[in-house]
DNA sequence: ATGTTTAATGAAAACGCTTTCATATGGAGA
DNA sequence: TCTCCATATGAAAGCGTTTTCATTAAACAT
């Protein structure tokens, strides 16, 4: 049924059945120029009829580089994640790249160990996608520096100092903190800050909210910053959450999110509530995803560039590899996209 | 400030360095019993102060098996096919298997390279995820043939009758049968289904829709079987496909969709009309995806056991790997979530 | 002390490809 | 006809591991 499973294809095979030499078959299989058009053909034909796959190992022991370029993301399901991934797979495809993407999850050994893995199949360069892979502490992020000091490195939604460690980010301090006072000038009073991840972008988003308030010269109080552990799949625990702050006696005129789903939540939650939006409750949203236009009204979201900065990444990216020297941080501003929940 | 760019580490530097020979590098590296603590220790001191990685390429030449398993994936920014392929790496992970993704994007030239780049890698088996990959025409899959040639393939959501391929999928014929059933015996007149996909699995939705209505004898209209292209990040498409049929005097009391996003879209045509849900329009969407829960009231879904799936598919793809004979086709049923839509 | 196992190590072949260098062939120009 | 180039091909070395087989050293039984 199934042709020799049992012994594996070589080019010696195909150098046999097509009586030419091995270093004839690679060239074929190359590309090469240098080689007879009748030769050629011969070759390709045997190749096809024996249903020949080259050992891409043995042809990376060769071979300096594979044009391989390996993609770390914690999750692969986190669609904010999923999308940057597919941006940047497309740009890469299109540069003649191909791309490994390894899925680590969230806790740092996973981490560790696919970065091993890709150092291992020797990509060259590795894009770190989400600012999950910038740990708290310097010792955390060492594991970085060690791959750095092999290729070059692309982290994006995150910034760091490390010698070649490239970064492309958006300035969620400044969104946030732009967003948050739009709605102080709405003559909002409460405002409540809701998140639910600690990485790197997320304190930047809480340092933007807390800087809103100070520059307006409004009281600025940890009750109203809140955070609240969301699976992404479920928003009935951040529907809960708000209700019961709100039975607690911490009500709100506004909320300012980290994610489009907490904004959602808090739609929802208006609607139990009998609040309505943007009348009693005013809404904002980050990432301007899909979710984001799901509800009645639609919510007001910031939009953090995604599409771009993966393109600059790639970019940058290649650039590097092709020996120019690069700014080692680009970052990029969010915007806002105004909708009916303000 | 980086150690040594220039020349790559190998076997030998460690051998020379500490004092022995590859091979003892070798088998400290592949955890060998039979080496001397001490040497172990040494050798793997060496390996660390000089930063080592070891070369997958010339490790996968000599190897039989690289544990590894290659994921094709039309585009991981669709969520359903993310969460699909973040539970099978899960899978694959706690079993010792490293995975490599590849997107191919929705081209036939896309798959059948990564379908080949995988190959080249040596791969243990390759799994492809989703019904994009089931080609029309018998000759539009032959690729699919090639590569069962020389690996086991696993399909999810897609069923196939050639050798070496396993397929994993959902009974997605009956699950629209009874929803529609189901909506028919609410006292439903007029259904509308509406689709965005053209796949194998949105042929047998479709046609689980038309049996429904065939066994409660009502009457079977074209006009009342629509397909709408959506993008996946753009609803407003859809809700207006809607409001334009409804306008053109193709009115309905209820809504079977082949995917969430669309009923989200019908919930917010609802919305537009002044129909009330549901009241005026019940909807059922496909997926039981968070999507499906956003809106107010929620939307009943199919839940087509997208988890027990991939576990079920990753478990098959063990024990073939393992040599043990398994059945070629393992079929789910799919389940009615019952929320306020209907 | 002697012979016999066992544990630890090294030498060298093998894996399947790419690539350099050398060689053969076939005109073009004299 | 002879030289000189360009083109097409082959032989063989090298890529960084794993692994088999042989060897040495240590441990044990007699």
């Amino acid at each position: 049924m199934m042709p020799d499973k049992n012994r594996k294809l070589t080019i010696y095979d195909i150098s046999e059945k097509s009586g030419v030499s091995i270093a004839t078959v690679s060239r074929v299989l190359n590309g090469a120029t240098n080689v007879k058009r009748e030769t050629k053909a011969a070759v390709e034909s045997v190749m096809r009829e024996m249903g020949y796959t080259p050992n891409a190992f043995a042809r990376g022991l060769g071979l300096d580089t594979m044009k391989t370029i390996g993609i770390l993301c914690a999750d692969s399901s986190d669609t904010y994640l999923a999308k940057a991934v597919y941006y940047i797979e497309e740009q890469l495809r299109e540069n003649n790249y191909d791309s490994l993407l390894c899925c680590t999850g969230y806790e740092a050994a996973g981490k560790r160990k696919a970065l091993d893995l890709l150092l291992s199949k020797k990509v060259d360069a590795a894009i770190l996608v989400g600012s999950t892979f910038l740990e708290a502490s310097e010792r955390g992020n060492k594991y970085i520096n060690c791959a750095a000091a092999q290729i070059p490195v692309m982290m994006l939604n995150a910034s760091m100092d490390y010698p070649n460690v490239y970064c492309v980010f958006c300035d969620d301090y400044a969104a946030t903190k732009q967003a948050t006072e739009r709605l102080i000038d709405r003559g909002c009073k409460k405002i409540l800050y809701l998140s639910n991840s600690k990485t790197y972008s997320a304190k930047k988003k809480r340092a933007g909210f807390i800087a809103a308030l100070e520059e307006r010269r409004r009281p600025v109080s940890e009750a109203y910053i809140r955070y609240c552990e969301t699976g992404r799949e479920d928003i009935t625990g951040a529907i809960e959450y708000l209700d019961k702050l709100w039975n607690d006696g911490i009500t709100f005129d506004a909320i300012v999110t980290a994610e489009d789903i907490l904004a959602v939540a808090a739609v929802k939650f208006a609607a139990k509530k009998g609040l309505s939006i943007p009348k009693d409750l005013k809404v904002i949203g980050y990432n301007n995803s899909l979710l984001a236009t799901v509800t009645s009204p639609e919510i007001t979201s910031v939009d953090n560039r995604l599409k771009p900065m993966c393109d600059q990444l790639v970019e940058t990216l290649l650039n590097v590899l092709s020996g120019r020297e690069m700014p080692k941080k680009c970052e990029f501003s969010g915007e806002l996209v105004i909708r009916g929940s303000i």
